[in-house]
DNA sequence: ATATGTGCAAAGGTTTTGCAGGGCC
DNA sequence: GGCCCTGCAAAACCTTTGCACATAT
């Protein structure tokens, strides 16, 4: 934790905020919104207010250890960022029929950058990606006309 | 328009959803919201409710005339589908000075395409693909520390 | 003591829903 | 008539904000 914990020079490391992130670290593979994160500190019997959780995730993504995502569920979500160097090369796989998230490394985006850039003279700082469709466990059990 | 028109069979082709339509075909390069489509409708003095609206774009949606786009701006937008073999290449350049929506006809997914329905047993039947950056005319006046 | 953080309640913005009235087949 | 469509107003949701109190330095 202590990599997270030194990007907190300029704000405190508050119980709140240190259930947050322990919150994300034991929950790596969703992407949780702020009702979701509020469930989970009540479960911990350690509730925190709801507007404390909104502005807790703004803080986070300022100090660049959570990433805002929007998957169209009227909601904000987020993810922790790995702080490895692949971290840039991340999609995702969104199921229509079962709503799952995969998350997938594959990333050969650099040469579309790099086109895009020359092409349209736009300067690229980061992208999403995301592909809709139906993952395996659904093509089984899926009927014909789905 | 007959394309367009045919679609509606087991629904009526009204004037508040032809109103709609036709703001789009006049606004081709833009993503409209709800809330724009109301104004731009009572430009016109041919005021749509609402909620009239949004169960337009709703139906429109389904009948495969308009995709719903989120750009993270806390509102749904709205784009006509065009109806040529081009339409699966199409990606989103989002400005972060200006917040101009550039759109881009390249596409060179098909190659992760294949990859990713192969590698996860996912598949694919749409992707939505944004760039983050600045645009040229942003990069010309922006300061060095923007 | 001062700045920062929290929780509550209220407000704000977007979208959905219920319902009465209107139009079309 | 019956079904679909519209507009209004209310409700539902998600998120932000104001404020008083608490906590940390």
């Amino acid at each position: 934790m202590s990599e997270m914990e030194s990007r907190f020079t300029e704000h405190r490391l508050t119980p709140q905020r240190r259930l947050v992130l322990q919150i994300f670290l034991e929950n790596r593979d969703r992407h949780l919104s702020a009702e979701e994160l509020y469930n989970l500190s009540r479960e911990k019997e350690k509730e925190i207010g709801i507007a404390t959780i909104y502005r807790t995730l703004e803080l986070l993504e300022e100090l660049g250890l959570l990433r805002k995502v929007n998957f169209g569920d009227g909601r904000s979500r987020y993810e922790l960022i790995q702080m490895d160097l692949s971290e840039h090369h991340h999609h995702h796989l969104l199921c229509l029929s079962c709503n799952r998230i995969i998350e997938v490394e594959e990333d050969l985006l650099h040469q579309l950058e790099d086109t895009i850039e020359q092409k349209h003279h736009f300067s690229i700082v980061n992208h999403n990606l995301q592909f809709f469709g139906y993952c395996k466990s659904c093509q089984k059990n899926r009927q014909p006309n789905d």
